[in-house]
DNA sequence: ATGCTTTGTTACAAATCAGAAACAAAGTTT
DNA sequence: AAACTTTGTTTCTGATTTGTAACAAAGCAT
């Protein structure tokens, strides 16, 4: 079976190792090149389905090497990064890469998103049904609001942006995005940010107080004593 | 609060005196198994939320016990080992693990993956004890009520809350979960709360009375003298 | 019945929880 | 470096939740 091939630009031969064998023992074919030189010759010459491009590269920024493998192919491209840095995840995204995922992260992990990926860029050129449709909602609207996932924003219906900071943003979004269930601030905290949460932990409280304020004091998020957090859609 | 429980295979005394202490006082229940024989009689009997089993033990492989166990339960795995190959790694990945920590660790990273291996295999099968029924038993009806887990709720079949605490839900929800079976105040306790019972405590049987006002004093809740209490479904 | 034990009820006190505000720390931009 | 943004900490406060104590009621045995 061959589910796909995969050309990985990475500078680290170790992780190299790891993810080649247990994407070959996954079912993909893949490639490795180290530097972004070869890489682009790679890339041309083989047209991968998914690359995966880590940003720490011998021969400078692997940031520069994005728009330039864009250019030339239209493969899935997942960035691995070593920073868990929203802005440069933004960045990337906008840039052009279909997913991020930052070190360490597992190989099934790895393996979904390369599956998510291809699913996603093979949806969009399977014969001309409707170039239109998106795979996942990229805005979801909920009372007199929007989120836009592809803007990384809030907006009123007006389209007025309600400067969410980023932080604000995916915790509202992982409420939304489980609509009428109570969230621990546990699982919020793990959903939103990377580290451990210990129970003294205010944070959670504090961001979902700015959130409500910005969302004019409207009761979309309740509190839920003594577990957490729930939104429920409005109306 | 108890995170879950979790059953630790080692033969390592000394470093599971750490990681028990440690884990105990990050909130988990932590069990100890020292061989493979004892571990299987263990998990089949106690069914842990996560397993931690090292490679290295006395009457064998430990690598023969992991799909032994993935047999018994669906427990999450984290391995841990010595060696930091990755071929065994992946071996143990393929051979149903979860995920795989190297020798020495610190505990903070063993938390940390504890916890998402927690996460991860509670979305897949979300609180299943029973089974053979839906997978995904959200809501139980009992009588004229209805119990939301994922509201922390209990409401009237017209859909209105009766506002009861965390602390009522988590013990009738323990109660509804083994219906027509005694359970003691003890052990009510356990799965309600953190701390130790004693004998004298009479806070389950307040609760209880509380439970019982809200549910209209209905007798689903019935009392066995001597032992504790007993859900008995309704009509 | 008569004690004795167990459970239910009530009132009250203690503990806990979440919101708000003010402030501090960290990160960005200029 | 200075100004600004974003995020987290601390403290205070009111409200809810929970536990304790005392007593009443009910169950059980003789």
């Amino acid at each position: 079976m061959n589910k796909g091939v995969i050309l990985s630009i990475d500078d680290d031969h170790d992780l190299q190792t790891v993810v080649t064998e247990y994407l070959q023992t996954d079912g993909y074919k893949v490639l490795n090149a180290y530097d972004a030189e070869s890489a682009i010759k790679d890339v041309s010459a083989i047209k991968p389905d998914v690359i995966l491009l880590d940003l720490v590269l011998p021969d400078g920024e692997g940031l520069t090497l994005l728009p330039q493998l864009k250019a030339v192919t239209s493969s899935g491209v997942i960035v691995v990064s070593g920073k868990s840095d929203t802005t440069e995840k933004i960045i990337c995204l906008e840039m052009g890469a279909d997913d991020y995922i930052t070190k360490p992260f597992e190989m099934r992990e790895l393996s979904a998103r390369i599956k998510a990926v291809l699913r996603r860029t093979h949806e969009q050129t399977p014969q001309n049904t409707k170039s239109t449709e998106t795979p996942k909602d990229e805005i979801i609207e909920f009372g007199e609001w929007v989120l836009d996932r592809a803007q990384y924003q809030v907006l009123d219906k007006g389209g007025q942006s309600l400067n969410f900071t980023t932080g604000e943003f995916k915790l509202l979004e992982a409420l939304i995005e489980a609509p009428n269930r109570a969230l621990t601030r546990d699982h919020l905290f793990d959903l939103t940010r990377d580290g451990n949460f210990d129970s003294y932990d205010r944070s959670i409280d504090i961001q979902i107080a700015r959130i409500r304020k910005k969302l004019d004091n409207n009761d979309v998020i309740k509190t839920v004593r003594g577990v957490g957090y729930m939104y429920t859609p409005p109306k």
